[in-house]
DNA sequence: GAGTTTGAAACT
DNA sequence: CAGTTTCAAACTC
């Protein structure tokens, strides 16, 4: 039994995802309480509102950082703090202490009273104690890596480290252990975790292809300063920029992999050089490090295959999308309800007497559909993008008239409504769409309804193209790790490495990576998503080789990325 | 597993 | 607010 979750009722939201060394909170990115389509709707907002800087803690259910699942928590082992104070993890997190090795510990709801005062006094103390200490920087773009759950996200310590010896490049360190970049509000010395530490890079280039053991060295290594070309005196132009350079992802472009020295590193080594230089899309550093990576792959760092793929300015056009395609369904729902009246008209003045039996309903090509039976992802996105230059004010609706009982699921809501401010009204569709012109009052829940299949398809469409990409990825690396295993048989052509894919896909028996189907659904995508369409995620089947995906989309992100310094 | 190191929290 | 102490996790051996 995981920590047993306290029933205060008291408002805060959130739930540890993690426990770090302290209480470090990622729940800005993982609320259970936060739909799904939050997440990806509003990349650039906050989540949740932000609580009462004295909400006392409420225990929690932990939550693990990847994949927003309930975990079993660490357990603490508290000796002299009878896990009432913040040196507690389970305390600092909210929970109870349940299944701890604590001794003499009053973090148990036998001993609530006592706990409580604790929870005032360290209230007292800081009335932020027991808010996460990870702000989420919304307002910086987030790398869509992170969402995905491959990537650090990006952060920033609400106070900040003050680390002296480790080079805020261990887990002493509470930004490094939240997977940030240390920031401005540390006070830390020597950070080697900053935008640009060859240290950190060296770290995060071993740990794709090391033993910990190794890991831990090239750490130690960076600490002390015998790592690196230059011994790092780190300008400080450079250091702690703000959540930029993804920590532990993909590091630098690709292109650059190759370049950096990782000095007295012994274990790592190029494998590879040649390949690392002369591809064009050369692979993710994965397997360019060290002979452990290779005879040992059980010991590598997972690393999603599509960690280099999604944007952030991907997702902000898909976002546009998605609500575009809201827009559309509504006009085209319009259209179509204007039809079906006059047919409607037209049969009532064939039949004036006989209404009931009809059953408008079941007839597909009159009444409601049944939600369930629709099939909009072909149809109705033709139908819309018909429809679209119609230019209709889709509010004229007259849908859902008389429809009373479902609304819109909570996930169309938020899309549409955290949308149509920030999209709409910055850029005007080209459609003329308006926000205000959403029947969201009007009851539609019809309409509403096709919306809603209608983004979700588009959405589902998404996620399925990049299934593909991975599955292209997957075979791609599988190509290359063939050809590490196996060098001089396998000596890279002309860096056309992404060509590959679909032979070792096939090798793989993944015939689908050759064909994209999928887009063929995504006109929407195809159309008004460039990115998507064109740098990420191959939306047609002529563009199956990952080209532009695996390297240059990572360089334009960063540059965009660095643009604000500490 | 014991001992050491580390840095946040607590305290002065 | 700065310095010191306490504490528990991280780390080393």
């Amino acid at each position: 039994m995981d920590k047993r979750v306290m029933e205060s009722g008291l408002p805060q939201p959130d739930f540890p995802v993690k426990k770090l060394a302290r209480q470090l909170d990622f729940t800005a990115f993982c609320s259970t309480s936060a739909p799904v389509t939050d997440i990806i709707s509003r990349p650039t907002l906050p989540l949740q509102k932000p609580e009462s800087p004295r909400a006392p803690p409420r225990p929690r259910t932990p939550f693990d950082a990847k994949d927003c699942t309930p975990k079993k928590p660490k357990q603490c082992n508290c000796k002299n703090s009878k896990c009432l104070k913040l040196y507690c993890e389970c305390f600092a997190s909210g929970v109870y202490c349940d299944g701890c090795n604590c001794v003499n510990c009053c973090n148990n709801p036998e001993n609530e009273a006592t706990r409580h005062e604790a929870v005032e006094a360290t209230l007292e103390r800081n009335p932020n104690a027991f808010r996460p200490k990870i702000a989420s920087s919304p307002n910086a773009p987030r790398d869509s890596r992170e969402e995905l759950g491959e990537l650090p996200m990006v952060g920033k310590h609400n106070k900040g480290c003050h680390c002296k010896k480790s080079g805020c490049l261990k887990k002493y360190c509470e930004c490094f252990q939240a997977n940030i970049l240390c920031s401005d509000n540390c006070k830390c010395m020597d950070c080697k975790n900053y935008e640009g530490s060859e240290e950190r890079r060296a770290l995060f280039q071993v740990d794709q292809g090391m033993h910990m053991t190794y890991l831990q060295q090239a750490a130690n290594a960076a600490i002390t300063g015998a790592i690196g070309s230059s011994g790092y005196a780190s300008p400080p132009i450079n250091k702690k920029r703000k959540n930029q350079e993804i920590f532990f992802g993909p590091g630098p472009p690709v292109k650059d992999q190759g370049v950096h020295r990782l000095g007295p590193i012994p274990q790592t080594n190029h494998i590879k050089t040649t390949s690392a230089t002369s591809s064009s899309v050369a692979p993710v550093p994965v397997f360019k490090v060290a002979p452990p990576a290779v005879t040992a792959p059980s010991k590598f760092t997972f690393r999603s295959l599509l960690a280099d793929v999604v944007q952030p300015e991907y997702v902000t056009e898909f976002c546009k999308l998605l609500t575009m395609v809201s827009v559309e369904t509504a006009k085209a729902f319009a259209v179509d309800n204007a039809t079906k009246e006059k047919e409607i008209e037209r049969i009532k003045s064939d039949q004036p007497e006989n209404p009931t039996n009809s059953a408008p309903s079941q007839n597909p090509d009159n009444g409601p559909k049944p939600l369930d039976d629709r099939k909009p992802t072909d149809e109705r996105s033709s139908t819309n993008q018909a429809v679209k230059t119609n230019g209709e004010d889709s509010s004229s609706s007259d849908a859902g008239e008389g429809q009373k009982g479902r609304p819109m699921s909570p996930s169309t809501l938020a899309l549409m409504c955290d949308e149509q401010d920030t999209l709409f009204s910055a850029a005007a569709s080209p459609s003329g769409a308006n926000p205000k012109r959403f029947p969201y009052s009007q009851g539609s829940t019809e309409l509403y309804g096709d919306q809603e299949m209608m983004v979700l398809t588009e959405f589902r469409d998404c996620l399925r193209k990049l299934v593909t990409v991975g599955r292209m990825k997957e075979a791609q690396f599988s190509t290359y790790a063939t050809k590490i295993e196996t060098p001089a048989s396998h000596q890279e052509p002309d860096g056309n490495g992404p060509v590959q894919a679909p032979e070792a896909a096939q090798r793989l028996g993944e015939p689908t990576i050759q064909a994209t189907p999928l887009a063929r659904n995504s006109t929407h995508f195809a159309s008004n998503s460039s990115h998507f369409s064109g740098n990420s995620v191959p939306a047609t089947s002529s563009n199956p080789t990952l080209t532009t995906n695996v390297g240059d989309p990572v360089v334009n992100g960063e540059n965009k990325a660095q643009a604000s310094n500490k």
